[in-house]
DNA sequence: CGTTGATCAAATCAGCCTTGGTCATAGTTG
DNA sequence: CAACTATGACCAAGGCTGATTTGATCAACG
């Protein structure tokens, strides 16, 4: 419910409904999303930033049969949390 | 210009005045840095997942002065992307 | 109702994380 | 709209933490 929780707050505090609400959430985490593919790094102001890091391939194990197994080269999305998010955690 | 983008992005979206939207963007990740605190965890569907992450006390070294350094345990905060986000990177 | 994500196991090595001054860029305000 | 402020990136080296892998099942979102 975390996002329904999301939306009902941000209607709130913006007076919106919670259709727009729910619209204007999806669009930033989709814009988001699509600033993190296109320039590799996002940032939000007191919030945060999202970089693309680069995985080299690396051995791994599958935990269910023990097996030792080759993990390719990947990509994933890295969050670095800005100072003022992390103050009262 | 990251967030102005953004508020740009959402403004066209959700038809709302650019007024609105940076409200509606702020207001988002007020929401979700306090469900982050409140909860230790905040999930967002097809983007990811943010989770308060406890950092055991380490070793460090100052890389100016190469001296060791003792690490105090700390809280961060960790973000594990959605399938669907790491689509296409 | 369909789809999406969390969860759990064990073991490994990649890369995160530390400091702090400086620089560049983003945000804000008049 | 331009100037000012504030916020974050950047860099060094090295140790040791923790993210990551499979896949089925369960829960919950849409």
């Amino acid at each position: 419910m975390t996002k329904a929780d999301l939306i009902n707050a941000v209607a709130k505090t913006t007076k919106l409904s919670k259709r727009a609400a729910g619209d204007a959430v999806d669009a930033t985490f989709g814009n988001l999303a699509r600033s993190i593919r296109k320039d590799k790094r996002a940032q939000v102001p007191g919030f945060g930033t999202f970089t693309v890091r680069s995985r080299k391939a690396r051995k791994g194990r599958n935990p269910q049969t023990g097996d030792v197994i080759r993990i390719k080269a990947s990509k994933t999305v890295g969050f670095k949390p800005a100072p003022g998010l992390k103050k009262g955690l």
